[in-house]
DNA sequence: AGAGAATATTCCTGTGAAGGAATATTAGGT
DNA sequence: ACCTAATATTCCTTCACAGGAATATTCTCT
């Protein structure tokens, strides 16, 4: 449940979203990230080494090449931490929370007369 | 569709994550903010800045007080995005690919040897 | 054992961002 | 007009982190 600044501080770096991106499709080789994305070898394993770390991506060693490929389980407590939000993306959200706050607003200030 | 980075940056960051999940109840003043929190204003306003500046909430100005309350729309670009993430969760993906994954390898190495 | 891929690590440097303290701004009440 | 509350901004310092370049590591093949 703390867990959540990791998994956002690692894809809050551009190139590393772009990874994880490039990773949705499969599973992908250090050599064929850096190549995609245009990075030089050292920053794509700086990179991988992050995500690694925030434990979105894990690895699997095959002789000479290091295959990357994405964890579940931060995405999903991502998606259950937005789900969490839910209500945000019911249309009342908008307008009733802020007639009920104002309301209040107002009651302190009749209290405050007092 | 870029604005991912921002809005990752912005919730990368504890204290304004808390201020997010604080704001989700219900909209604040920045002095409630800063005293659920144990923050001293300054850095409250501050957090506030990026969260605005991010477009993750919006203020609303009665008398002195500025009321935050959060904005829907980069919550559901975020959870639109995850979704794209979607076949991750299913049990499958787990095995499945580096089973391919590893077979692309072998015929590689096959390939390489002609 | 030696050579050459593929990858990881280290060192250095610059930049950006966060907290502290002080100060500026704005609004309300008397 | 003045005092006070609520909030924003500025300046300063510190620290984490990203990229570049060079080097270390690990594996394969002959």
């Amino acid at each position: 449940m703390g867990m959540k600044k990791a998994t956002l501080s690692a894809l809050a770096e551009p190139n590393r979203l772009r990874i994880v991106e490039l990773l949705r499709d499969k599973p992908l080789t250090v050599g064929e990230i850096a190549m995609h994305l245009g990075l030089r070898q050292p920053q794509a394993s700086k990179h991988l080494r992050v995500l690694s770390d925030a434990g979105l991506v894990e690895v699997q060693a095959i002789a000479n090449r290091r295959i990357y490929k994405l964890r579940r389980q931060p995405f999903i407590e991502l998606k259950t931490w937005l789900e969490s939000f839910h209500h945000i993306w019911e249309e009342r959200f908008d307008r009733l929370d802020d007639y009920l706050r104002e309301l209040q607003v107002k009651e302190k200030k009749h209290h405050d007369k007092d």
